[in-house]
DNA sequence: CCTATAGCCTGACGGC
DNA sequence: TGCCGTCAGGCTATAG
């Protein structure tokens, strides 16, 4: 599920849970999840040490250590973290177990072990050789800056918007919701849309992302109006009450309404 | 520059 | 119940 939202929300989750704590022990279950370093150096990198801080960029959470280096994690299409105290809550899928002196752990859990972890010296650095895009969120991410990012640009709407070298921590799913506010349709080439389609872009991407946050990224919790958790074939479009539509982009299936998203500007 | 596709993993769901 | 195909809130490599 990890969009920016739900890696905002991790990451808040870590802050009020696991900082400052000395790290008694690390297991990892599923080796694969690990990004250039092997189960040994990771748990010599982090045994003795204690999360200090955490910055977010993108899908991606990186928490820095006691002493110097990060942690970097990104959740793949599932995960999420997991802080408890009792190993029977210990469960199938916590592949990475953080314990602290506490006694309490903190699981990084993955059913589909597509997220990675690694170790890092310098995050800027990580996010250069990345080549990520500005956080969609960052303070000094404005429309000025969202118009130069885009600028000269002939890929689709949602393409765009979920390309990660383009802005970092829009996914499949807000990336509907952006452009059912904006009244953008997902596969209208960028080059078709005048400033004030980029304008409603820009604002209702700000918009949908702190939305997001403030519901925890719980779909539940969304405004009537948006069609987030609506995507799905045969539900009804909150606006017109029509059935929404199924597009296929960059191999991703997306749900929009024409209602309002019209190809055709 | 841009699109589409396959593969990495595991499980849920629908059809037969 | 069991088997099979499809799909999934991400990313990368590869081909056209």
């Amino acid at each position: 599920m990890p969009e920016l939202p739900d890696v905002e929300v991790f990451k808040q989750y870590l802050d009020a849970t696991s900082l400052h704590q000395r790290i008694a022990d690390v297991d990892v279950r599923a080796e694969r999840l690990l990004w250039d370093v092997s189960p040994q150096r990771l748990k010599d990198t982090l045994q003795g040490r204690s999360f200090e801080a955490t910055r977010r960029h993108g899908k991606y959470l990186f928490v820095e250590l006691s002493g110097d280096g990060w942690l970097m994690l990104h959740f793949g299409m599932s995960g999420s973290l997991k802080y408890f105290k009792d190993m029977e809550d210990d469960e199938k899928y916590d592949r990475l177990l953080f314990t602290f002196d506490n006694g309490y752990h903190l699981a990084y859990v993955s059913p589909r072990k597509l997220g990675r972890v690694g170790i890092l010296e310098n995050v800027d650095k990580f996010i250069g050789e990345k080549a990520l895009g500005p956080d969609a969120l960052a303070s000094d991410f404005d429309l000025a800056t969202f118009r130069k990012v885009l600028e000269g640009k002939r890929s689709m709407a949602k393409s765009t918007l979920m390309n990660q070298s383009v802005i970092a921590g829009i996914g499949n799913i807000y990336s509907d919701e952006i452009l059912f506010q904006a009244g953008i349709h997902p596969r209208i080439t960028l080059d078709k849309l005048d400033e004030a389609a980029l304008k409603r872009l820009y604002d209702a991407m700000r918009e949908v992302l702190h939305m997001g946050i403030e519901r925890q990224a719980n779909p539940e919790r969304f405004p009537r109006d948006y069609i987030l958790p609506r995507r799905d074939e045969g539900e009804k479009c909150p606006l017109c009450g029509g059935e929404v539509q199924k597009v296929k982009v960059s191999g991703r299936t997306g749900y929009y309404c024409p209602c309002r998203q019209r190809s055709n500007p």
